[in-house]
DNA sequence: ACCCAGGAGCTGC
DNA sequence: GCAGCTCATGGG
């Protein structure tokens, strides 16, 4: 299907982002996008219209979701305008497309435990080994295969070899963990999405290797909190460098985590930069 | 051979 | 409470 879409919409920058880490190039212009167990291409085809390998029923319940095509991204942006934080504004004016997706939330739980001390392609790289060794098998529409990503049945059953597998490291224990307490219900994921932040932070944080940095990530791309505010060593640098005298939250309330997503993009790119 | 990475847990003070 | 150490492994 052919779709106009006239909101901030960016692939490129929402591929590199660092919120997602299953999106592959395929062609020039074009993603395959993998989220849970479902696949899509998409493609840019400029003019604001994009190119799905959906029908229309995959788009109105899983795509425009994940995509969060009902928010308003441009004026959440030009929120900003008002405010006098020229560098968050020159951060959004620069990144903008810039999007943060509806991923599931227990995808993003093993994902950020995966993420910890490591870097975007490590990352990428033992997610695509894990879906490999433990997702389920499946074919797109191209007549590809992929690997959905596995269910938490499919991690608690895994042994420590194979987990060892996928270069994870310390980290082994940390996602037999999760997958545990997923099953158990010793965590219920769903029942955050409408929890609020010190309770998600709380409930998230009592996962063994789950500490503040990889539960703001889930609450934030997993959740869909917006006001989530993730701090890696990026950020950390940031706050640092650009506000001596402290980050305006408050103001910025209740859209931290998006905002968050502007600077952590355009931090990185300006190093890349700088080096190249 | 280095140093770093979308960090967290543990120890010692 | 918080600095300092350790953890396992790959990217640049």
């Amino acid at each position: 299907m052919i779709l106009r879409i006239e909101d901030d919409f960016d692939l490129d920058r929402i591929a590199d982002s660092g919120q997602c880490f299953r999106w592959e190039k395929a062609e020039q212009g074009t993603y395959r996008v993998l989220h849970g167990a479902e696949c899509l291409y998409i493609t840019d085809r400029g003019n604001a219209c994009y190119e799905l390998d959906s029908g229309e029923d995959a788009f109105r319940e899983v795509w425009s979701v994940y995509f969060d095509l009902a928010e308003d991204y441009r004026r959440l942006r030009e929120r900003l305008e008002g405010s006098g934080d020229t560098f968050l504004r020159r951060a959004a004016e620069a990144e903008k497309g810039i999007r943060i997706l509806r991923q599931d939330p227990w995808e993003m739980l093993i994902s950020f435990i995966i993420s910890q001390n490591r870097n975007i392609p490590a990352i990428r790289r033992s997610i695509a080994l894990l879906a490999e060794l433990c997702g389920e098998r499946r074919t797109d529409s191209r007549g590809r295969t992929y690997c959905a990503f596995p269910v938490p049945e499919a991690l608690a059953a895994a042994d420590g070899d194979s987990l060892r597998c996928c270069s994870l490291g310390y980290r082994c224990r940390y996602v037999h963990a999760a997958a545990e307490a997923v099953m158990s219900g010793a965590i219920d994921l769903e029942a955050l999405r409408t929890a609020d932040e010190e309770r998600t932070m709380a409930a998230l944080t009592a996962l063994e290797g789950v500490g503040p940095k990889v539960a703001s990530c889930v609450s934030l791309f997993g959740l869909h909190h917006m006001d989530a505010f993730p701090k890696d060593v990026w950020i950390r640098r940031i706050l640092e460098r650009e506000y001596p005298e402290g980050y305006p939250f408050e103001a910025h309330s209740p859209y931290n985590g998006l905002y968050q997503q502007y600077m952590f993009a355009y931090y990185r790119s300006q190093e890349k930069q700088a080096v190249g």
